[in-house]
DNA sequence: CGTTACGATGTTTTT
DNA sequence: CATCGTAACG
């Protein structure tokens, strides 16, 4: 279960409601009453539903498939499902798993569940939440790993692998840890053993041996990794069937959101879950499936049908969210794929505006649009939370900041850089990490090292060492009198002291969260260490800290139960602090991974450029890659409910120097008709963005007066490059100094300066 | 042992 | 450019 949202009481009301299941910023569709705690009755359950809705919702038993387009209220079919179930079925909440693939989705499912009278008792999670919970009950019967197991997470990883690679006396320079953490957590999605030879895959000799060992390492570390969360939980259901019955048992209505990014993993535990009654209920879009790079597959939306046989189908077609020229657009170009079902989906809210594209000369430019362009509406009156900025990779979120910092618009990032990777963060959770698992070697090497206490490499090596060979943890030998012993000198009475440390420490091990953290800071004199290193940094540290105290100290409150171990299992789990504040209405800006399930009045997107947008990586890596692309682009199109902007730069700045970029493919595949007037006016959009008519361009020289469609006049500043990378630097009267390719630009010469 | 300086190196998406 | 990790210093 995740963190809850905020620090501080928790509004309960999402921030981005959908299809209006709360009171919506944006006008909705389909209007509900405001909610209600109270449990509902049946009738009111179906309410402002359609036939389809309510075919899903109402459904008796026996698998059940809702093919949900974009917007077409899956996620409130779902919740009232649950309700229904509980209202009509007379199921018990604790009946009830319902799967959501984020954490975020979670969080709002369970919040719209409340909202319908469902008791929290249901459980709702990601896979890997559900999966870590189970475990924490039974993964004892498997041997190996205590319930007190920590969960490792790709920083982890990383480390763990850099160490197994040195050891083995191999190059880390060669042997990239994050290559071979990335090997090994595919080969785990795909359920494949450690030793094991992949029949038709890439496997080196070293990967093979590394993996074997990793998972030796994580065993004597008591902990596992995000992928084995979900193996463990596989290996656990196979060798103990009583087990395995015991949650299909318990577990009579399994519900699973987002189904068509499933794995084969998770596949097989919906299929252990589901072995006495097939009253599961799955929803999804296969248009939407954007993580088979974490090994989703769409297949398994693809062949529900045979696979839980007899399955109704449901579809909803029926789009609440957004007009109807934003749904052609995104149709348009997701009819480019072809790997999918056609599917309908129509809008009853009329044709609404057109798209607009927007060329800008680099990031800068682009973030100055797009924040110019919000200015213009919030001044018209429009909530700063009614818009989102998307983009494909996180580096474009430093220029969109910056623009928005300039403008005074307030923003906040969604799931942006994550709060738990942040290095006070790491190193007061180690602790935390030892005091409830003492095998966790990573972690008490981590806080070995914070505050700095003058133990140093030489230090730990002699006690890892010594561990090794008795087989016991480190922290273990640093208890050790004996063990202790064997050093010399100042970092002797170091490691005496960080010794009682730890065994003060050890006695929150049953504790609330937030004691055993307060504990942490006392004893590592946490502050005055902040103190000492602040002054070379500046990122606010002591607010983070004081963040993660809040964080603990509501989890203790809401999850009185949890305590310390509960905590961090959520900690673990929850990548990001993305508790949205909702006190000030703000601009979201995140990826359109992360975009995924919400929608907005106003949509952003920037940098749709080759490369960027069909991201170059994708498509090198296979051929249906440009199709997940596409998908992407998709599901970014179609969180917009009024107004699409799509922007894309001329350059943008790598590294030290400056790249050239082109327009995406994907603004060709959106019909001319439904953009707006700046593509209009400067001809047509769909050739200029593969053929430059180079020559249509006018010949310019330094000096000269031109005028842009959308800068207005301007005046020729410099020139460069020839042909179709023939590009000038002009100096707009409105808009300043702009870099624009003259085969792009539709520069209009209006006179000459000297020739 | 800890700090600092320099070089190399790399930006996809998340549990 | 910015961050990271390793190498040489104090």
């Amino acid at each position: 279960m995740p963190l809850p949202p905020r620090p501080r009481g928790a509004p309960a009301r999402s921030l981005f409601p959908e299809s209006g299941e709360s009171a919506p910023p944006a006008a909705a569709s389909q209007p509900e009453a405001s909610a209600a705690s109270a449990p509902r009755g049946p009738a009111q359950l179906l309410e402002g539903l359609n036939a389809e809705q309510r075919e899903a919702v109402e459904h008796d038993h026996g698998p059940l498939l809702i093919l949900a387009g974009a917007g077409s209220g899956k996620t409130r079919v779902i919740t009232r499902r649950i309700a229904w179930l509980m209202a009509v079925r007379g199921a018990h909440p604790s009946d009830v798993l319902a799967i959501t693939f984020t954490n975020k989705a979670a969080r709002e499912m369970r919040e719209r569940c409340a909202a319908v009278g469902v008791p929290s008792l249901a459980w709702i999670g990601t896979f890997h939440a559900t999966c870590a919970r189970i475990l924490r009950r039974d993964i004892e019967h498997l041997g190996g790993h205590t319930r007190d197991f920590t969960i490792f997470d790709t920083d982890d990883r990383a480390k763990l692998i850099r160490d197994l690679i040195k050891n083995s006396g191999y190059d880390t320079t060669v042997y990239k840890s994050a290559d071979v953490g990335a090997w090994i957590s595919g080969r785990k999605n795909r359920g494949v053993a450690p030793g094991a030879i992949e029949e038709g895959s890439f496997a080196d000799e070293v990967f093979l041996r590394v993996h074997k060992e990793y998972e030796a390492a994580l065993a004597r570390n008591n902990a596992l990794d995000f992928d084995d969360l979900l193996g463990k939980v596989i290996e656990l259901f196979d060798q103990h069937p009583g087990v395995r019955d015991m949650y299909a048992d318990r577990f009579r209505h399994v519900l699973v959101d987002e189904y068509q990014d499933t794995n084969g993993v998770q596949y097989r535990l919906l299929r252990h879950l589901t072995v006495f009654r097939q009253d599961i209920a799955v929803c999804g879009d296969p248009d939407q499936s954007i993580y088979g790079w974490r090994g989703a597959d769409v297949r398994n939306i693809l062949r529900f049908e045979a696979d839980f046989p007899g399955a109704r189908v449901v579809k909803l077609e029926r789009n609440y969210r957004s007009s109807q020229n934003i749904l052609d657009a995104a149709q348009a170009v997701i009819r480019n794929n072809t790997q999918r079902k056609e599917k309908a989906l129509f809008s009853d809210k009329g044709p609404g505006e057109k798209l607009s594209v927007l060329q800008c000369a680099d990031e800068d430019d682009e973030a100055r649009e797009i924040a110019l362009s919000i200015r213009a509406l919030a001044d018209a009156g429009r909530r700063h939370d009614e818009f989102a900025i998307f983009y494909r990779a996180n580096f474009l979120q430093r220029a969109l900041e910056r623009a928005l910092r300039l403008s005074s618009i307030p923003y906040q990032i969604v799931a942006g850089t994550e709060f738990y990777q942040r290095r006070e963060i790491k190193d007061l959770i180690a602790y935390l990490r030892v005091i409830v698992n003492p095998s966790d070697d990573e972690a008490c090497v981590r806080s070995l090292g914070v505050p700095t206490r003058g133990i140093g490499e030489k230090t730990i090596d002699e006690l890892r060492q010594w561990a090794l060979d008795r087989r016991v943890s480190l922290s273990r030998a640093i208890r050790s009198g004996e063990a202790r012993a064997r050093v010399r000198g100042r970092a002797r009475a170091a490691l005496e002291a960080f010794a009682g440390a730890l065994e003060r420490l050890a006695l929150h091990a049953d504790g609330p969260a937030a004691v055993a953290l307060e504990a942490v800071l006392e004893e590592t004199r946490y502050w005055d260490w902040l103190a000492r290193s602040a002054e070379r940094d500046d990122v606010d540290r002591e607010a983070n800290v004081q963040e993660l105290l809040g964080h603990a100290s509501t989890y203790d409150e809401q999850m009185p139960e949890g305590k310390l171990r509960g905590f961090l299992q959520d900690v673990a789990l929850v990548s990001d602090s993305d508790g949205l504040d909702e006190r000030v209405p703000k601009v979201a800006l995140m990826t359109m991974h992360a975009a995924k399930g919400l929608e907005f009045p106003f949509v952003y997107i920037a940098g749709v450029e080759e490369n960027l947008l069909p991201h170059k990586r994708a498509l090198s890596e296979s051929e249906l890659g440009i199709e997940e692309e596409r998908r992407l682009f998709y599901v970014g199109l179609t969180r917009a409910q009024e107004r699409l902007v799509l922007t894309h730069a001329a350059t943008r700045r790598q590294y030290d120097g400056e790249i050239w970029c082109r327009p995406s493919r994907f603004l060709d595949e959106i019909p001319r008709a439904l953009l707006a007037s700046e593509a209009d006016d400067s001809g047509a959009l769909g050739e200029y963005i593969f053929e430059p008519e180079a020559s249509r361009a006018p010949e310019l020289a330094l000096g000269d007066a031109v005028e842009h469609d959308f800068f207005g006049r301007g005046k020729v500043e410099l020139l460069a490059g020839t042909g179709t990378n023939a590009r000038a630097t002009i100096w707009f009267d409105r808009h300043g100094r702009k870099q624009l390719m003259l085969a792009y630009a539709k520069l209009k010469r209006l006179g000459g300066g000297r020739r």
